[in-house]
DNA sequence: CAAAAATTTTAATCGAGATTAAAATAATCC
DNA sequence: GGATTATTTTAATCTCGATTAAAATTTTTG
């Protein structure tokens, strides 16, 4: 039997502290949350947040880089499970919602971009360009095998992932609205692309 | 002849201050903005924009509040302007998307409700969802007049606002780009609303 | 042009929340 | 169980940027 990734404590310990924090970010925004907003939903104190980050904002940066890597693997996951480009945009898109609204949630918001430092920063947006880059690609293909329609694949991929990348504005754990986010968003998100006449 | 709206230096003042927040706050996120960075966008010293505002919170709050407005000045137009549903669901996006590339930009994303003060931030909740609820009426109407296919029209809302409030976060003032939006955008959003067999 | 009002600057203060170091507690290992 | 390591707390400090008051300057008005 394959040794199953035991996560250590401390590493446990962590991703419960960046899910709290996303949780925080995106309930209260980020200036409007401090690290004892953070600490209290862990029932730690502030101070023990700097045994798992070394500033606050080194904390924004780790829940940026595991929203970034659920994204990927939401994208990844899309482009093997799909048989053609229609069919991979689809299923990435229902993967990444589930993402959002499911228990791996909360996934934070990247509005505070502009103030990782520059490495960090760099690191995001380098990220973010790929995952923009992956998503076009799959459009492309998808028009290339002529199961999506022609359009502009920037401007679609701009279109879909701020669609995508707004939802934990409105949706803040309701299990009931959940439901209705995974039935509906990929079709609608999709509606406009498919080919009909095969 | 009418008078026309002729605005007061200080208005004209006030109103380039909410733009340069604007501009700041998309472009460098909340927290990063401090108030000397939006006065040196206006050759101004700090200490110079309380005389416009009350505090930072109010800054945001008027940036907003501006936001707000123009979004449903947009809709508003929309409304007027289209003769069924999907019409008016083209036209205000076409309207609040050249409101967002335009000259009248830039809108402040709206990434930081919950830093404003009870009254401040019931304001802003309350406009937002009068405008979400807008929406879903055009939607609404449009199904019923058969301009538009069958969808749930809250879901619909939500991913198409998402799509436009996204905006600032790709786009920062680029000519081209802003042709590109203009032209692609409202298309791409409605592609899956409209109703084909008529 | 002089007085009044509007706008901006200078020069401080002030506070909230991030950060740190050392001490205390809990978990693990032999 | 005792030693060692991992984790958390206590109790400060420290810092940055928001805020303020008074003075200076600019604009408007008669």
């Amino acid at each position: 039997m394959v040794k199953v990734a035991e996560e250590t404590r401390f590493e446990l310990q962590r991703d419960r502290m960046l899910k709290a924090a996303a949780s925080c970010f995106n309930a209260k925004g980020f200036s409007g949350t401090s690290l004892k907003d953070v600490a209290d939903h862990l029932g730690l104190t502030d101070a023990a947040l700097y045994y798992y980050v070394r500033n606050k904002e080194e904390l924004v940066y780790q829940c940026y880089l595991r929203a970034a890597v659920l994204g990927k693997e939401a994208m990844d996951r899309g482009r093997c499970d799909g048989q053609c480009g229609f069919e991979k945009v689809f299923l990435y898109i229902r993967y990444h919602v589930e993402i959002f609204v499911g228990d791996r949630g909360p996934v934070a918001i990247m509005s505070e971009i502009p103030s990782l430092n520059p490495a960090h920063r760099n690191e995001i947006l380098k990220v973010s360009r790929q995952h923009s880059a992956g998503f076009e690609e799959i459009l492309s293909a998808g028009i290339e095998d002529g199961s999506i329609i022609h359009c502009d694949v920037r401007m679609t991929g701009n279109a879909i992932m701020g669609a995508i990348n707004w939802i934990p504005k409105w949706f803040h754990g309701d299990k009931l609205l959940a439901k209705k986010v995974r039935a509906e968003f990929p079709e609608i998100l999709t509606g406009g692309l498919r080919k009909s006449g095969r």
